[in-house]
DNA sequence: TTAGGGTTAG
């Protein structure tokens, strides 16, 4: 029989879903049978399955494939994907050329299959004339265009813009919500990212997978483990523990937090472990200065067949130049280019460089003691206190990190001021002995103080490059600070 | 019927 449009369309993406199976025995050619058999045709048949999320992952469609398929209906399109012209012009010429009936057709799916192309490439410009199109037909409303729209700026890194769309969209489903969140969380703008998730959660929005995957991070880069311990309660509850996203990303986390055994303990238990879980793991043990964990891991991973990318070639070179094996560094080097290929990047980029410098100027360099904390003074006497003792016990003072042009009396005292050992003075006298203090810090520790925290007590303090833990007058870092 | 969101970095 003759095969009616829409059940056409509707075998040709069931066709375009099963090839995507692995080893499946379904090809091309069903499609194109299908196809054929069809006397009436529409836009919706040459894209039916094509532009599907399965079809992507499978990679049996190459996004250059949808693109030539895109511009063999929109012609107009073609100079938006491959030259520098304005789309926008185009778009109204063609239609007053009464070239408009193909456009109407352009329905609001296309373009929210299209758009993470140019999220993919990172191309924000051809996403701008993309999204002036949208807005020109009327497209903006619907939740799936508004969502890709949303990814698209965040991929681009223009927060601001995704969360302009965002709020301009009038019905957010969980999509919506998730996009704009993990847009915030990947351009590090944690806070932003937890406020939006805390109001979804106020909106009674039901989450999914995702919403805990791309809220995850924030946890990990502000440190804050009790959040993160919520999360997880409300991820086993939900039963997505067995997600690699999920674990992955509580991998990370409780690494980052301190808990590097809860961390291997979950690490352990995910199936299917993928690159990134390994990763994850493998920095989390360096983190904690378990370089030679770091390593075996590395060479488990290679074992079990899987490819390190550039990320895990990153990370086990910081855990050997952390532990300063320099001849396993060289091997890890060598393998790199000539195994997997990857090339070196970043390194010498004075544009960067500049920038950096500009806003470190921006700075008042003078301002460094803060003397608001009402307890000022009792953290005084405490840090006085733990000094004399750590004298009898040997202690020398350190005052090379003391950038001041002032005499080294004056830097002793400029060490005193030091947050970290103020953090610690305060835990002490307002907690109870026994009690577990954390010492998060956003730069690095300074030589000074990590000297006078292997003193002070068995301890743990984490900088911005690793987490030191001190115990009867050692640091696990080895002391390579 | 076709379409949108996620984990790892020096």
């Amino acid at each position: 029989m003759d095969i009616h449009l829409t059940t056409g369309n509707a075998l040709i993406n069931m066709y375009a879903k099963l090839q995507s199976l692995a080893e499946s025995e379904w090809g091309e050619s069903d499609r194109r049978k299908v196809f054929d058999g069809m006397s009436e045709r529409t836009v919706d048949s040459l894209f039916a399955g094509q532009l599907s999320k399965e079809n992507k992952d499978a990679q049996a469609i190459s996004a250059n494939t949808v693109l030539r398929r895109f511009v063999d209906i929109f012609p107009q399109l073609g100079s938006c994907f491959d030259s520098r012209s304005r789309i926008g012009s185009r778009v109204d010429s063609c239609v007053k050329k009464g070239d408009g009936k193909r456009w109407a057709e352009a329905r609001h799916i296309y373009f929210s299959a299209i758009l993470p192309i140019f999220a993919q490439y990172v191309d924000v410009a051809k996403g701008k004339e993309i999204h002036g199109y949208v807005i020109r037909y009327s497209f903006e409303k619907d939740m799936y265009v508004s969502s890709s729209l949303i990814n698209m700026y965040s991929r681009c890194s223009r927060v601001e813009d995704s969360i302009r769309v965002f709020k301009v969209t009038p019905q957010r489903d969980i999509i919506s919500w998730n996009s704009v969140i993990a847009g915030c969380v990947q351009n590090s703008m944690f806070d932003k990212g937890l406020r939006l998730f805390r109001q979804m959660l106020r909106d009674n929005v039901i989450l999914g997978s995702v919403s805990f995957s791309s809220i995850m991070p924030a946890c990990a880069h502000l440190t804050t483990l009790n959040l993160g311990k919520q999360l997880h309660g409300y991820i086993l509850r939900c039963g997505f523990d067995d997600n690699v996203f999920i674990s992955s990303s509580l991998v990370d986390m409780y690494a980052k937090c301190g808990h590097i055994r809860i961390a291997r303990w979950i690490f352990d238990g995910i199936k299917g472990r993928d690159m990134v879980s390994w990763t994850a793991m493998i920095m989390g043990c360096d983190l904690h200065g378990y370089a030679q964990d770091s390593i075996s891991l590395f060479e488990q991973m290679k074992l079990e067949g899987i490819r390190p990318n550039h990320v895990a070639l990153a990370a086990i070179l910081t855990a050997c130049s952390h532990a300063s094996m320099i001849d396993e560094g060289r091997r890890y080097f060598d393998q790199m280019t000539e195994e997997y290929g990857i090339r070196l990047g970043v390194h010498k980029n004075v544009d960067l460089a500049e920038k950096v410098v500009t806003k470190i100027f921006e700075i008042d360099l003078e301002n460094t003691d803060d003397q608001s904390h009402p307890q000022h003074d009792e953290i005084n006497d405490a840090i006085r206190e733990l000094l004399e003792k750590m004298e009898q016990a040997g202690y020398v003072d350190d005052t090379s990190e003391v950038p001041h042009n002032v005499d080294d009396e004056q830097k002793k005292y400029l060490l005193y001021g030091h947050s970290e050992r103020r953090a610690i003075a305060f835990g002490i006298m307002s907690t109870p002995a026994g009690t577990t203090i954390r010492v998060i810090k956003n730069i690095r520790v300074c030589v000074d103080c990590h000297t006078v925290i292997k003193f002070i007590s068995e301890i743990v303090v984490r900088d911005n490059s690793r987490f030191h833990h001190f115990r009867d007058g050692e640091c696990s870092c080895g002391d390579y600070w």
